[in-house]
Parts: structure tokens; C-alpha cells; sequence
DNA sequence: CTGACCTATGCAACGGAAGTGCATTTATTG
DNA sequence: CAATAAATGCACTTCCGTTGCATAGGTCAG
């Protein structure tokens, strides 16, 4: 629990009560999230005040959004050394179609692609999309 | 002009006025193009025309959709051999974060992508965002 | 040619999600 | 404790995708 408060104290996020709950939140669950599913989980807390925390939490480098392609933006707890601005830390995202859960996979760098000239990349998203390990065990 | 009505007529989409417009409008763009853009186009049609028009397009192959994280929906014709549903066949796009289109580079098939025992990718989107040729010229 | 029929188009309205302005409560600091 | 700043809550707006239903327009059988 301390260790939320000092997490957030560290990113220059003031360790308020709500926040340190969604904190805890996204931290039990290992899947991208979006503003309605914490919504959902928090029915007595306002939707402006989980939106912005999710927004401050992204300024401070908290967690990152994903955007997986369902038209709805999720948000993931940032990695101990993960640096979202960074291409080549960008990791990629497995959106599965039969449970409609995505996941970050960390440990897979979106590759470096070769652009025609003229073409200066800054950033990527690399979404995969199909079944994930607990589906397909099944 | 009889070629579009052709091509319509080959992907089994019956060739109104209206599609042949439309059909014009997006291959003399070459950048995707959103529902908005195309209403902006055609002031007097209504916009559920155009939005099912772009989805019947969509449904026998004459566009295909493209999400590039702007959270809006866009569309680009298809190229001859343009096999969109394949996983092999998947070109990415490049946003500009400067001037704000999208544009396909159809040359550029995402890379292969070794994952995790368990997943199973059916479909991929790569979107890289940058600066594109026409912006960094300048 | 004409009426029946199917398809395309237009109008209105809905719903989800992101976002903003302002008032109020809660926390921090002098 | 008072003054100030930050966080929360409420109301509302906007944008975009989408659907239901009525109408117009093209197609085809008789």
C-alpha cells in the first residue's frame, strides 16, 4: 500500500485516496483498460474525476494509453524502466478477438521499419489481433 | 468514367451517381480520407448516404479502413492486388503529426512477428507517425 | 408500358466516448 | 486558523458512428 503512495509520490502524482484505489486497480489487472471499465469498478466516483486521473496519471508517465483499435482509448501501468515516448521502447499490443481483452507484450519492441526517404518516423503502434494464450488453451 | 463504373459493377456494387462521385473523390486523394472529409466534399449529400457507402465499399473490397490512432475512421482505395484480410497482405500507414493525413505505403508489408506461446495473430495494424515526405521538404 | 419490387437515399434520432467550465470540497502551507 | 491550491463532482457539449423508418428511383416480370 505504501508503496503505491511512494510510486506516485515519485512521478509527482499526489497520493490521494481515489487515485491510490485505481492505482491498485490496474495494477490486479494485467489488461489495458479503458475509462468505462474503471468506471464500472468505481460506480461511486464520478467519470470526470476517473478521466482526468487517468490523464494525469498519463502526463506523469504513470501509465500509457493503448489504442488497440476498438475505437475506445485503454490505459496500462507504465513498466519499472519503460519509456513510452521513446521508439525504441515502444512495445507491441495483442488485441484478442474471442475475449476482447488486450494485453501489452513488453518484451516484444516493434521492429524498425525502413521508410522511402522523406519519411521521418517519431512514433508507432503496432497492434496484433487474434486469439491470446488463454483463449487458445481452451 | 466508365472505368469506375466498371470497377463498381466488378466488386458487385451497383454504380450510382452518388458512388462514382465518390469513387472519384477518394482516388483523386491519395491520403485516407474520413466520413467527415468526404461530408465536407459533398455538402448536399447526406451523411448517412456517404457512411454507407464507405461500408458498402468496404464489404466487397473497394476500400479498406484504417485506423491511424487519430480516432477517426478513414478509408483508402484498395490497390489492384490489395488482399486486405490477409495477414501477409497488410501494408501500414504513416500519420503526420505536421499536416495530419495518412497515407499508405503500400510497399511496406508489417514485419513478421514471433509471440508468445498461446497467441495466435489473425490481423495486424502498424501505424508509424512522423513527418511525412511532403513536410519534411519544406 | 405498367405495376411490383428491391435498392439507394434522406431525415431524424440515439448512444457511446472524450472533453470542458464551473462550483464545491479537501488538502497543504504559511 | 486562515489563505491558497489542488482534487472532486455535476452539468453540459461535441464529435462520430450507427440505426430505424419513410421515400425516391431504378429494375424486371408480365
Amino acid at each position: 500500500m505504501k508503496e503505491i503512495e511512494k510510486k506516485l509520490n515519485d512521478n509527482g502524482v499526489r497520493p490521494t485516496a481515489m487515485r491510490i484505489l485505481i492505482y491498485k486497480y490496474l495494477a490486479e489487472k494485467d489488461v489495458a483498460t479503458s475509462l468505462t471499465d474503471i468506471e464500472m469498478a468505481f460506480a461511486k466516483a464520478d467519470r470526470t474525476t476517473l478521466f482526468r486521473t487517468l490523464k494525469t496519471f498519463e502526463k506523469q508517465g504513470v501509465v500509457h494509453q493503448i489504442d488497440d483499435g476498438t475505437g475506445v482509448q485503454k490505459y496500462a501501468l507504465c513498466e519499472p524502466g519503460c519509456n513510452c515516448e521513446l521508439e525504441q521502447d515502444l512495445h507491441l499490443h495483442f488485441h484478442c478477438n474471442n475475449c476482447d481483452e488486450t494485453v501489452c507484450l513488453t518484451e516484444h519492441k516493434i521492429p524498425h521499419i525502413n521508410l522511402p526517404e522523406g519519411f521521418v518516423a517519431e512514433d508507432a503502434n503496432l497492434v496484433l489481433k487474434g486469439i491470446c494464450d488463454k483463449c487458445s488453451g481452451q
